[in-house]
DNA sequence: ACCTTGACCTTGG
DNA sequence: CCCAAGGCCAAGG
């Protein structure tokens, strides 16, 4: 968990991992319930990392706060299809 | 100790 | 592309 937060911390402005490529990255010995386990890591800890860097396999932004999730993407920079969707291509940060 | 919930993913219609 | 089903496992009641 302490390593997902780092995984987290280490994403840079305008660019975006999914919650399974965060959960892949840290590997099971940490993230032993997948993607499910660094969502709920993330809302245990709330604003102490940049948790709007993370978003779905699908490319849209966390369920809950999408609005600010999508807004502070666009303020960083990271690159939109469609007006919602993140531009997985290119904002993906590489496994 | 059991049951429910949940910032999810993948696969198959 | 949209929907349903199954799997995953930590936390909280």
């Amino acid at each position: 968990m302490e390593a997902v937060l780092d995984v987290v911390e280490a994403i840079p402005a305008g660019r975006v991992m999914t919650y399974g490529d965060v959960a892949t990255v840290v590997g099971r010995r940490l993230a032993r319930g997948g993607p499910r386990q660094v969502g709920t890591a993330l809302r245990e800890v709330g604003a102490a990392v940049p948790w709007w860097r993370v978003v779905r396999s699908s490319g849209l932004p966390a369920v809950h706060k999408e609005e600010t999730a999508s807004a502070l993407l666009r303020v960083e920079g990271c690159p939109f299809v469609d007006g919602e969707r993140v531009d997985m291509r290119r904002a993906r940060l590489a496994p």
